[in-house]
DNA sequence: CTGATTCATAGTCCCTTTCTATGTAGAAAG
DNA sequence: CTTTCTACATAGAAAGGGACTATGAATCAG
């Protein structure tokens, strides 16, 4: 595919070519490509000689083409105008982002920040095509530093060097439980109150399952029973399911204590915890700029209710 | 169109940058092309600053390609594969011929020649488009010089250091008369006969009419009446009512001495005066080798009865 | 922490391209 | 027929760019 290739010709060759094409004439060839009139002589001549055919003719005092010359220009002409195009293409993707635009988003993120911010993402950049997955925090970055995606969705804390962030929003905790609990009745929750109670956790690998975990180590609450759940929709089930409270980022209420869904949400009195999202990426990415830029539009979205 | 653009990439930019969205990886990519690893590293820095957007990042101890770069790379594949049939294309036409052949015949040629040598051209180059037109002598050469036709056909002589030529057919001079002539009597005729006859000429211009004055002036026919001719066609019809004799060429004889045109043709017996017919290039022209060639084939195809 | 791998950088060399100056051939003019 | 002009080719020199070697910096593995 990419042979080596010594053997093709210069960009340059082809360009004198062309000129020679439009004024048959070496001398206002030179002139159109801005050199001498021997360059073009020279390169016509080593262009002849790699391509085994004979381009120009001297004719009296000038010179003509030939039929080979003629047809060579005419491919030549498509060439350029591909490589034209080649460029300007180069300088739109400056500024726009190209190309498959892969993003992952921890699960207690996307279901819930994922369909709110896309709409505005695609309104911003239209042509580019998205590809999304779900992951967790580790393998979320690893992938991240690996190149294998250019843009990660996910909680504060992250440490690593090679990565910038922007934070899109500050997700409170709030606590959920069953209408019929008796924190229920209490429009806010003294945090003191969750002492003694059941706390249920997402299983292992959730980042939001250590926030939680270590706000019950602040205070108390039981969680380190042997209950888990799959996804924050899980636990929720359980809570509904009386089998005990747990914590819920705000961004996660309209879908999971919806009406109906058998759980209430109540905001802590005496605290305010909260998880800070982020969007993510290598510092050293490319785009990093755009990827800011996303960050905001992603912030002013999340930022209206 | 063909811009002086110090500003278009290099073919060979092109090259590395296809080889490394193939190996996304420097070291190999640079095998690949047979150069050493920071030719690859500089060379795509510079390609970088020209296009204004970052093709490669550095991801860990490796590369990825940039989506940007992945999209250049596709595009630089099409175009290396154009620029590889260019140059197969002029192999093509360095043993063929290409592009429209312009061909031009002197009047007393071309109805009678050309019918039968076009096929066989057509067969050894049958992509050659042809243009064919006719001309005299005098303006044939001038436009072969000029390179506005690529081949002649004519009758010598032609002396003119810059054409070559190679004959196709020695032509023989036949006597035409109307059935009734005196002389149609005998199947072969001394030229003395034609002392005393009135040969009708072609108009000037027409090299075949110098042909014929000069064998009339040998042998004392009157060859200078007003009477002229603007075509053999008409010199024959005007035979045909016995305005006159003529000589016509043999190659003639089919069409212009048929049954029925009422003209009969009879061969000298004591001289066989002839024309060569040739195909005449310009001396240094590219295809003067397949020019010769096709002289060959049309010598062959004339030389069959 | 050490060693290995991979890409980037610096400096040098050399080939290629381009230039200027000159030669040569054809065309037009006297 | 000679002169002169125009246009392209050639030769030699200068400049520029591409490629190499050697080395440095960062990352990852053991």
């Amino acid at each position: 595919m990419s042979a080596p290739s010594g053997m093709r010709p210069t960009i340059r060759q082809l360009e004198y070519l062309i000129a020679i094409d439009t004024y048959e004439h070496i001398g206002k060839a030179a002139s159109a490509c801005f050199v001498s009139q021997p360059t073009i002589s020279v390169q016509m001549r080593e262009l002849e000689k790699h391509l085994g055919v004979v381009v120009v003719e001297r004719v009296g005092r000038g010179i003509a083409i030939t039929a080979a010359g003629h047809e060579l220009a005419k491919r030549a002409r498509a060439i350029l105008r591909d490589t034209d195009e080649l460029v300007s293409s180069a300088h739109r993707s400056a500024t726009t982002l190209i190309g498959p635009l892969r993003v992952a988003a921890i699960p207690t993120v996307a279901p819930y920040l994922l369909p709110r911010v896309l709409p505005s993402v695609r309104k911003r950049h239209p042509q580019a095509e998205m590809h999304l997955s779900e992951l967790m925090a580790e393998q979320l970055t690893a992938a991240l530093a690996a190149a294998d995606i250019d843009l990660g969705l996910l909680a504060l804390p992250v440490s690593d060097s090679r990565f910038e962030h922007a934070v899109i929003l500050n997700d409170r905790f709030l606590v959920a439980m069953a209408p019929d609990h008796p924190l229920a009745s209490k429009s806010r929750i003294p945090m003191r109150e969750l002492e003694d109670e059941t706390v249920l956790l997402l299983e292992d690998g959730h980042c939001f399952r250590d926030h939680v975990r270590d706000i019950c180590n602040q205070v108390g609450a039981r969680s380190d029973g042997g209950i888990h759940g799959t996804s924050l929709a899980t636990v929720c089930q359980m809570v509904a399911t009386e089998l005990g409270l747990t914590l819920l980022p705000e961004s996660a209420r309209a879908v999971e204590a919806r009406d109906g869904a058998g759980v209430v949400v109540r905001p802590f009195s005496d605290a305010d915890p909260y998880r800070q999202v982020v969007l993510l990426w290598r510092r050293n990415a490319p785009s990093a700029a755009l990827y800011r830029q996303l960050a905001e539009i992603m912030a002013a979205e999340l930022a209206r209710p």
